[in-house]
DNA sequence: CAGTATCCTTGCGGATACTG
DNA sequence: CAGTATCCGCAAGGATACTG
């Protein structure tokens, strides 16, 4: 029914005025996780592979360089998203978990993350017909 | 049921697993609207309150300068997420409406948006103790 | 092994001034 | 009215080298 999905925009009224109150910025901060390099993938690998090392999720994420991969594992560290244990070994070993929270926002990154995968094609051709005008 | 968020983060593998092939940038950019700063916004209103003018949608976004709003407007409109008609006439009128894509776009991102919302007290304080350690 | 440190390029977001 | 043009600071993302 059409009917179901204006009611659904109708709906999002509510959350969207929020849009223009103080932490506006947090919550676009927090959003900004699913377009960033790497968020996702670590999300999703800890999400179906269990707690990972350091080194595994550099392996499973093939290009990312030791910084990029720092900078993001801190980063939804800092949300909650994931945790860090660090066992204090000579040889030294860390391991990375997703948390609840990040269970949370991964399953509600995914209808979305499948969607535009699926319209891939889509977007393709309408960004090569708005670029050759 | 525990077993159905496991069978959801299963499901999900296969997009996933999709991460890593050579299109992984557009969708990443696509998704990226996400994160923007003015993008979900526009998608919203122009979602509720149907196509409206340029100078319309400014006053609705409280604190846009022109140029982040026409950025924003061209990013969205060369993804097909919204659609421009420029009336030629002498007195200027530009009028921009959601599209069928962008509407489905926008479906797919309110729940992710309204449940960072929810949980907006939880980043907030989790954030708070990240910063004090 | 699990990171830092340094340098670089690109794009975001904003401020301000100007235009057909 | 609906934009451009120009300048700025900042953060993302990457390359490369180094370290406890």
């Amino acid at each position: 029914m059409e009917s179901e999905r204006e009611a659904l925009l109708q709906f999002s009224s509510q959350f969207c005025e929020e849009l223009s109150n103080d932490d506006e910025g947090l919550k676009r901060e927090i959003l900004a996780h699913a377009g960033n390099r790497w968020s996702l993938g670590v999300l999703h690998i800890l999400g179906t592979n269990g707690p990972l090392r350091y080194g595994e999720l550099r392996r499973y994420l093939t290009g990312v360089t030791q910084r990029m991969l720092t900078r993001t594992l801190r980063h939804l560290e800092r949300d909650g998203l994931i945790s860090r244990y660090d066992y204090e070994e000579k040889l030294r070993r860390v391991v990375y978990a997703i948390t609840d929270m990040g269970k949370e926002m991964l399953l509600r990154m995914l209808p979305l993350w499948s969607w535009i995968i699926t319209s891939a094609n889509y977007f393709r051709e309408t960004r090569a017909k708005y670029d050759s005008d």
